[in-house]
Parts: C-alpha cells; structure tokens; sequence
DNA sequence: GCAAGGTC
C-alpha cells in the first residue's frame, strides 16, 4: 500500500477522488492500493522550556538555548489547564499505524514551507524511515493532481526547503520565548508581557500611529467656494488655491463677480477638460482582501471572518479561506462561466449572472503564475439554503466578488471645469458612463474626492455663467486616521515595501509581516495581552501597550526589517546555504536581546501597578 | 504564563 498524506482532510478527499478510492475509514481514505490520510494543519509543535529543565520564569534560565529541540504533540486549552489535544493525539496514531504499513509516502502538505514541515515534523516525531516522494501541485483540479502524480520529485529535493522551515521555527521560538520572559521578569514578573517576531512590529505600528496622532498640529486653512448656475442646473467651484488667513479669503471673495455684487454673467469658464478613465474590476478576494471588507462594510474582526469562513469551507459553500493569492488558473476559469450560471436564479445577483453569460469574463484574475499553495475565495456552487445573518453576508461577498472580478471595466468621465471671477476656481465632477463591475452592488463610489460635485452640467470654454453664491471655507489638516482591523491587515500585508535596504524590501515582497492564516490571531494576542483595545472600528493602544512600546522600540525585534533579514536568509538556506551560519546569528541575538531587556524592564512597574 | 505557524 503507497500511502498519500496530506495537509488537511479536505486535500485528502480530492486526492482520494481522483484516484477513485472511496473506502473512508477512521481517519484516513483507501483505495486502489492507496491509503489518504492527514494532518490538521501542524499536529506537533516545538517543546516548551519546561521539557528542556527550565522551569518557572527565572532569570538565572536566560537566554534559553536547547541544545537540540523536542517537539511535542499539540496542546489545548480545556477548564482543567492545557493539554494535549486529543483529536490530534488520534490522529498521529491513525498515521503512525498507516507509516508502519505502506511501502511508500507520497507527501501531499501545501507546496510551501511550511507544508513541509507539517510533513517532516510527523515523519520525524514518529520515528519514520521509509521512503517518501513528495506531490507538488498548485491548483487541486483533477488535471493537476494527475500529472502532479506522474511528475513526483524525490523526497531528497526538499530537504533544503525543510531546513528554511526549521530555522524559522526554532528561531521564533528562541527570540519569543526569551524575549517574553526577559521582559515579564525586568518589569517584576507580575503579567505576560509577550514579544514576538510579528506581534511586537504589529504594536509598535498601531501605537505608532496613535503617538502621532496625538502630537498632530492641525494646519487651519481658508478656501473660497463659489455657486455656477448653467440653465438651472447648479453646481460648485473651489479656489485654485488655498489661503493661509481668513483675511486673505475674505478679500478675494469681496472680489468675486457674482450676481449679488452687481455681475450677471460673472464666471467666465476658461478651460474644460473632459477624461474618460477606465477602472478596472477588482481581483478575486483572498483572506486578507476578505477580512478588510468584512471590517469596512459589516465591521466584523478579522478574527470573526475567518472563523464565519471557515463554517462556509466545512460546508462546502467556498473554497479554501486562508489563501493569500487573489487568482486563479486557467483550469479553474474553465468552470467559471459553469459556476456563475448557478447563481442566476440569485435574488440580489441573479440578474448580474444572467448579464454575464452574455459578455466575453474579464481575465484580470486568471493568472496561474500568482497562484501559490491555494488560489482565490470563490464560491462552490453549492446550494446555501438558510444561512445566518452573518454567514450570508460574507457568503454574498464572497459571490459578489466574483462576478465583479469577472464582469466588465468600469467607465468614468471625469470632468474638470476652470472658472474665472476675480480669481480662479475649479470645479470637479465625475459621472460613471458604464457601471460595469460597479453594477454588482452598486454601492456608493468610495473613491470620491471631498467637494466633488455629483454631476456637472455641460459647458463651454468661454461661456459667462451667473455666480449665484459664494462662502468662505474654514479647513484644517487631518492626521492618518487610527488603525481599524481592515488599515491594519492591509498594512502587515504590504509593510516590507518601504523598508529602505533593497534586499530586505525584495525578501519581503511577497510576505509582508505574519500570513493570511494567522494575522487575526496576532490582533487577537494584542488584545488578550491588554496592549491594545477596540473602540469603535479603531484599534487603540492601552497604557500598557504604550508603555512596552517605549521599552522596546528601539530594538530590532520592533520592527518589520527582522523578517526581511530572516527571510532573505531562509531563502538562501532553501538554496542551499549552510544552517549553522544562520543558527549562530540567531543565538548571537537572542543572548543580545534577553541582556537588553532584562536591563530595561524596571521602567515597566510603574505602568503595570496602574494598569 | 511565553512565539509563529498551520487547521478543525
């Protein structure tokens, strides 16, 4: 028997498919020969500083260094304390008795790095020796997995791969785990004061944010506005240009030729230009993109999200969620126009999936080459019934999503009207011509300027139109708003892109801080550690988190450049660079970073009485 | 009591 173990049981299920193996047993899928089983994700985790003999919080343990790391199986929290999680205890067994039977393995975790170590970690745990081969496959359509399978790669060839993996696990786990400590123990051991690799870099940008906020100095500034009326239909220009006092304002309104002072055709226009601007349909959502619009639109945590997601993909109603790619392949656009006819009958959306059977789909999503381990969120087809409120509004996104990314550009003409009378004014306005993908929700255009008009009436360069008003506007300079979960997700995604070493920007590019998958529990952390609170949308930071903040903004664990370093060196381990090197720079540094924060904890007991 | 990573 060739066994088949995969990352998840959903993977498992489509392997076991396409082979027509239909035989389910406990835990695992047999047929054909083949057996399919599988993880949940990782079942075993490195071994907390207690299996190592450092016991209780102690400075005299600092730094903890294991000489070899353990792993242990995974734990959960129950009422009598943590334990080891029994589902996952059964599982390993399931596998152990499935490695002690087959011939072969034929490893199927995601085609990542992290897939390989939810492999090797269960390989190695259980003592493994028999040969393994590994499936690497990027779209689980029955045409990839087929020639995934007639195209394995020696298990050998990822041995670099599981190297990088490992690297990035023990050293989250010594920076984090001494790095917390050294912190509890400086500021009197009396709370968790947890840091980490992503989550310190997380609370330095909110209370960032926070901090400069509260030193903005709004800027107060004067504009003149002035009223047009062409036939009736009556519309607004700005000054050309700001004025810094009200005194200036008030004299070139005093100058203004309008209707009131005297001048009935007082706005002479003196240019118009018309642009047709086309906007294209927005990609696929994958998890993040999901998340932020939850947030914006429903105001549900990126927490709330996924856990409603993730209901949807155990019931089959959308793909799988935590996917950081907004495309799909060619072979899964194939059935697109397949999918879309099944939602026709669709009360809010039916008329758009009619609509699209008639026109030739937008392509802007399709491109395999962005697809990584999963591809976009798309509905399944599946029939939904009744779904709670909350499922069916992020199902309707989800639905909704697609036709738009598949519907037609959006066509705008974007007019700007310049007016003379006694200084010079402009008057914006923007006018959708095809709605297009817009047509899906046609929600209110979240793009529009401030003080745009509606719609403006069509003029003449060098006509004279009656000013029928005029205002002196007081305005003031706004600081960037606070973080809310949807600011915040689109800013770990995208916070490596204005790190000033180009190498490190490159390592990041296509990481960003944390992944899809664990993003909302990184916000979650903050706040059950009390470094942060919600109001409202927003996320605040607490006294405590400012107070950490203060201690260790300084330092490299703070910032987002850590995983650019890291990464660019997990990546030249992937290709073949020696481990050791990387090992002792991270050793080096988390000696460094426990002596730093041992000495700089005492400021914290202040804080910490208060809090 | 602690990281970040994956998932039911």
């Amino acid at each position: 028997m060739k066994l088949v173990i995969a990352e998840k049981p959903s993977v498992a299920r489509e392997l076991a498919k396409v082979f027509g193996a239909t035989n389910k047993k406990g835990g695992y899928i047999e047929g054909k020969g083949y057996s399919f089983t599988w993880a949940f994700g990782h079942l075993l985790q490195l071994a907390p500083p207690q299996d190592y003999g450092f016991y209780g919080w102690k400075q005299q343990n600092l730094p903890m260094l294991p000489h070899k790391f353990k792993l242990a199986v995974r734990k959960i929290k129950t009422k009598d304390g943590v334990v080891e999680d029994p589902a996952v205890r059964k599982q390993l067994d399931v596998i152990k008795a499935l490695f002690d039977e087959c011939t072969e393995i034929i490893v199927a975790t995601d085609a990542g790095r992290e897939g390989e170590l939810i492999f090797r970690y269960i390989y190695y745990y259980l003592k493994c020796k028999k040969p393994f081969r590994r499936l690497w496959i990027s779209s689980q359509t029955d045409a990839a997995i087929k020639e995934g399978f007639r195209n394995l790669k020696p298990g050998t060839d990822y041995d670099t791969l599981f190297n990088s993996a490992h690297c990035r696990s023990e050293s989250d786990w010594l920076v984090g785990m001494n790095a917390t400590q050294a912190l509890s123990i400086s500021a009197g051991n009396k709370a968790v004061l947890s840091l980490g690799r992503v989550q310190t870099p997380t609370l330095a940008m909110i209370c960032q944010r926070y901090l400069e906020i509260q030193q903005f100095v709004p800027q107060i500034y004067f504009q003149v506005a002035i009223q047009l009326n062409k036939d009736g239909h009556l519309f607004r220009a700005i000054s050309a240009v700001n004025y810094k006092s009200k005194e200036e304002a008030e004299t070139v309104l005093g100058q203004v030729l309008d209707v009131a002072a005297g001048h009935p055709t007082g706005g002479h226009i003196t240019k118009v230009e018309a642009k047709a601007k086309k906007e294209p349909p927005p990609l696929l959502h994958d998890l993040s993109s999901l998340q932020q619009e939850a947030n914006k639109k429903k105001g549900y945590t990126a927490d709330q999200t996924l856990s409603i997601l993730q209901q949807l993909y155990e019931s089959k109603l959308v793909t799988y969620p935590r996917t950081g790619s907004r495309y799909i392949g060619d072979d899964i656009f194939a059935g697109i126009p397949a999918l879309i006819a099944k939602y026709q009958q669709h009360q809010q959306f039916g008329k758009q999936a009619e609509y699209l059977a008639t026109v030739k789909l937008n392509k802007r999503s399709v491109n395999a080459k962005k697809v990584t381990d999963h591809h976009a969120i798309l509905p399944t087809g599946e029939n939904a019934g009744y779904l709670s409120e909350d499922k069916q509004a992020v199902y309707d996104m989800v639905v909704g999503r697609m036709l738009e990314a598949f519907h037609q550009e959006c066509i705008k003409e974007t007019t700007k009207i310049s007016v003379s009378s006694g200084a010079d004014f402009i008057a914006n306005g923007t006018v959708i011509q095809s709605a297009g993908w817009r047509s899906v929700f046609n929600d209110p255009d979240d793009e529009k300027k401030e003080g745009e008009n509606a719609s403006l009436p069509k003029v003449l360069k060098d006509e004279y139109l009656p000013v029928t008003n005029k205002a002196v506007l007081e305005k003031q300079t706004k600081p960037k708003p606070l973080y809310t979960e949807a600011t915040l997700l689109k800013a770990l995604e995208t916070c490596g892109k204005d790190i000033e070493d180009e190498e490190l920007r490159y390592a990041m590019k296509d990481s960003g801080l944390g992944t899809p998958a664990t993003r909302a529990s990184i916000i979650e952390t903050l706040i059950k550690r009390d470094y942060i609170g919600r109001e409202k949308k927003n996320l605040v930071p607490t006294k405590k988190g400012l107070a950490v903040y203060e201690v260790v903004k300084d330092k490299k664990i703070a910032h987002a450049e850590l995983t650019g370093q890291w990464e660019k060196r997990l990546e030249e381990i992937r290709s073949g660079a020696s481990v050791q090197d990387f090992k002792a720079e991270i050793t080096a540094y988390t000696k460094t970073i426990t002596q730093e924060l041992l000495a700089a904890g005492q400021g914290l007991h202040q804080v910490l009485q208060e809090a």
